[in-house]
DNA sequence: GGGAATTCGTTGCACGCGCACTAGTTGCGA
DNA sequence: TCGCAACTAGTGCGCGTGCAACGAATTCCC
């Protein structure tokens, strides 16, 4: 009884924490013409392939991002139309594409870290679990 | 920079359990024609006001959720027509709405009460910061 | 008392998302 | 070699969401 009650309250307090967030993130990077998905994606791209040209499969990235493959097809698009990331066959599997971080996404990228960086320090360095009403 | 790396990490975990978590708890909820947010609305009337017939107004609700106004009345409005609850003007300040949970809406909540601690004990209780790729 | 500013809830609109399905490709076994 | 299952990425569709604008009611202040 009072464990679920725990556990809810624990809940509700990654939900707020996760909300408030994610709102702030997606606020400071909306200027750059970026939403949080689009941010992930771009973070996924440069974390893991750090070099000039790095190739990354849909496949692989649907499994890091928090993203049905369709949303991320979509997105990655939508990337691509702002000539952020390219899109290119694989040839040895010709059903996978390969995604990859254009310059200009590699720079816009990061220009913007250091914003999301800041909201992150902001919202999850000072306290992350407000467990009542403490502020709005 | 070990910092900013630390809070990235963090942030990704509480994304990732937020994920999981918020998809199981729709999966689980779908079946008796609730989203999670439908869920946490009717929680936290049933939980304001245990007792028959407690009200709430709309404006005390968009504090208490993470949604948008505009939102919260669409999905009041479902509520409604589903038969959950009840929206009944507020003598005192016209503008105001009162939100009053149904004996059917009541009953639904005791019902799936349950499901959504199990889906939480399931997920947060076991561990909640997976710090790199230990599980699918 | 009367008009401006504020608050409350709803609605028009565009957009991102997930589900289900499709087209194209690969691998395996008969 | 053929056929079938599995897999990859993209698409049609419906829906929930946030932003901005709106009408209605209230409060403030002169």
């Amino acid at each position: 009884m009072t464990a679920g009650a725990r556990l809810e309250e624990r809940w509700r307090g990654i939900l707020a924490v996760h909300a408030r967030t994610m709102c702030e993130i997606d606020r400071v990077l909306h200027p750059h013409g970026l939403g949080a998905s689009d941010f992930e994606v771009l973070d996924v791209l440069a974390t893991e392939g750090p070099e000039e040209g790095a190739q990354c499969r849909v496949q692989n990235l649907v499994g890091r991002v928090h993203l049905s493959q369709s949303a991320l097809s979509r997105l990655i698009a939508r990337l691509e139309k702002d000539g952020l990331v390219e899109r290119t066959m694989c040839a040895e599997d010709r059903r996978g594409v390969w995604v990859t971080l254009t310059r200009r996404g590699r720079d816009l990228h990061a220009e913007v870290l250091p914003l999301q960086r800041a909201v992150l320090a902001r919202m999850l360095g000072d306290d992350d679990q407000p467990t009542s009403g403490a502020g709005q």
